[in-house]
DNA sequence: ATTAGCACTCTCCGACCGAGAGTGCTAAAA
DNA sequence: TTTTAGCACTCTCGGTCGGAGAGTGCTAAT
């Protein structure tokens, strides 16, 4: 496959690079031109009608310029820009804000989005950094109006989750609050197998809690992924190819439908090699949705512990040397906050 | 303005009906075969054009047939289909779907999201109740590797909120679990003032806190709504009228955009009216992103303690007919799960 | 091996035209 | 006085046509 000449291997970045650029199928005068290349148009020509039957390149028609295949994008990627670093002011400028929000955890995701919508100009997305064993903290019961109970309970790393509890009858605030400190001290710290093999409670109150509890921890476990953050959907739109066609809606259905991103995002990267970065070009056969788009995925986190799916969807033609730095970027900064703030197991007594 | 005579009413009654199922300019011919009227095209067309005169009609070009103009579909709205009612099956199906979930709160308001869009076929926007004051319940600090601590703050009504604290040297857990244990006795219940006034804490870490805790209640007090939820958005894109204009990058930048929607949401629903629908057709001359579109809104909750807004957004060729007792249906149905459950207040000691 | 030249192909865009739908107006009917 | 039939007029929509432009592949010369 790797058997294109050095003048091959340039003319087919250029073409990809200029695609990129102006959308616009790219003829043998506009690259000679525009790139001042030392050869004539006709030798180009010769040379992207090799490139055409090796499959990198094709027309539109018969005498229009060349388009990448998604071969050609592949290439491009895998060849050209794959080491690419991002420049150190983008990296700085990343920093800063991350800086500033640092102490907002809640920030941390929509930041991220934001950031990689921009920086990349595409469509982003974030999963929340996700532990596969959830280990109990601290539950709390708040009393409401009437036979209700609101119980919120927080597992180790910080994950919260809600719970509403109808009672047979009223119960005083003071006597849920006992109920949950002796939950507390029992649970602290323990897996779900843990807290489900221990001994029965014998008040009823704490019995349904600790249902709950079970079904709370279970569930967060059982979910592939945190909650999913997007962002920069208009700049996809924004694109000339999706202009009027109705790959626009499929674009924006694939990000409204939650369940066929986390589709997308499980299927994409159970070959989990958290630090590389992914990419998915023109749905590889697979993702009938994905047709015209093109998808760059990494993961972050501490493998096997917490991890989360962050990346950018947009149309083929993107700007991938710039995308895949963001996003190799990106996903290193926020393994660093996620193995800052979100271990805690080993201090743990 | 109510000057219409009866026939009159009819007619454009029907005009909005009809073009709001086909999204094509209704002519005289269609209106009296279609509805089989017992009178002449001729009389139709004079009575359109009567209409058309007063502003309620227009038409998109010389010899076309009428389109509603703004004006005409207030007036299909205030004096026709206000008072709609929801019909009883569809009450029961989403009622339904409320009762399976009535146990996690997480999932009401994504739940309710998904309802209005599904029911009003158009995309909806649900903000999570908010309460105007917060009320301090308890506080959990979580150890993390090295100097950093989690802090977790759970206020009455159940809003949490995450923060991380940098500290300057490292904390066991335990001392953690005291501190707060010590600060959850002291603000129990206690209000941003009240907490503010408060006789300073001695220890650091226990100041620390405190300052977090503080910035966390005033950020929620100061918030004009909660988390927003978005569902439906691909309805609206595949409406005609969007098929392949700009109008739709401008509805889905609007949706984006959380800050516009705040403000279109802050500003349409300040004449605080719970239980009132509001009608919001084709952006008032104020919201310019709005030209093509309607909203319809309603407030849900407690007046003056826990309130949110929900509504639908979608092209100002909207059923209004089914939307609006929708809104209105949905609108009762939250504020009564959020009186059952989230004011514990009376009951508190 | 490269390049100049040339005939060819295909899209894009504006002009043009006829069909169809709908209108407003007028004059006759109720 | 109100309603209706009739008719000429207007405007859009879809299709066809033709020329300009861009790009190609091939051949022959360098």
């Amino acid at each position: 496959m790797n058997d294109l000449t050095e003048r091959q291997r340039i003319l087919l970045t250029l073409v990809v690079r200029d695609y990129i650029e102006t959308a616009e199928p790219v003829g043998s005068k506009t690259i000679v031109e525009r790139y001042k290349l030392d050869m004539s148009t006709a030798t180009v020509r010769n040379e992207m009608a090799a490139l055409t039957e090796m499959g990198y390149l094709r027309q539109p028609h018969t005498s229009a310029g060349r388009v990448p295949t998604e071969e050609g994008y592949r290439y491009f990627v895998t060849h050209v820009v794959y080491q690419a670093d991002l420049p150190g002011s983008a990296r700085d400028t990343i920093s800063h804000q991350f800086y500033q929000a640092r102490q907002d955890v809640e920030q941390w995701m929509p930041l991220a989005a934001s950031i990689l919508a921009h920086h990349s100009r595409a469509a982003s997305i974030v999963t929340a950094p996700h532990s596969e064993r959830s280990y109990y903290k601290h539950v709390e019961l708040i009393a409401t109006q009437g036979r209700q109970v609101l119980m919120v309970l927080v597992m180790t790393g910080g994950e919260v989750s809600q719970q509403i509890l109808t009672l047979a009858e009223p119960v005083r605030q003071e006597h849920l609050s006992l109920a949950a400190d002796r939950l507390n001290q029992v649970c602290l710290g323990k897996t779900t197998e843990e807290i489900a093999s221990l001994p029965p409670r014998t008040e009823s109150l704490e019995k349904d809690i600790l249902t709950l509890v079970l079904q709370d921890m279970n569930h967060s476990e059982q979910r592939v992924s945190g909650e999913i953050y997007l962002d920069g959907l208009t700049n996809v739109l924004s694109e000339p190819e999706f202009l009027e066609s109705t790959d626009a809606r499929r674009a924006v259905h694939l990000f409204e439908e939650r369940s066929l991103l986390q589709d997308l995002l499980a299927r994409t990267t159970n070959n989990a090699t958290v630090g590389g970065v992914q990419v998915l070009i023109g749905g590889e056969g697979k993702w009938e949705d994905l047709k015209e788009c093109s998808v760059v995925l990494a993961r972050y986190g501490i493998p096997g512990l917490v991890t989360g799916t962050l990346g950018v969807f947009g149309p083929m033609r993107m700007p991938y040397g710039r995308t895949i730095p963001t996003v190799r970027f990106m996903a290193d900064l926020l393994s660093g906050l996620v193995s800052e703030t979100m271990v805690g197991d080993e201090n743990e007594q």
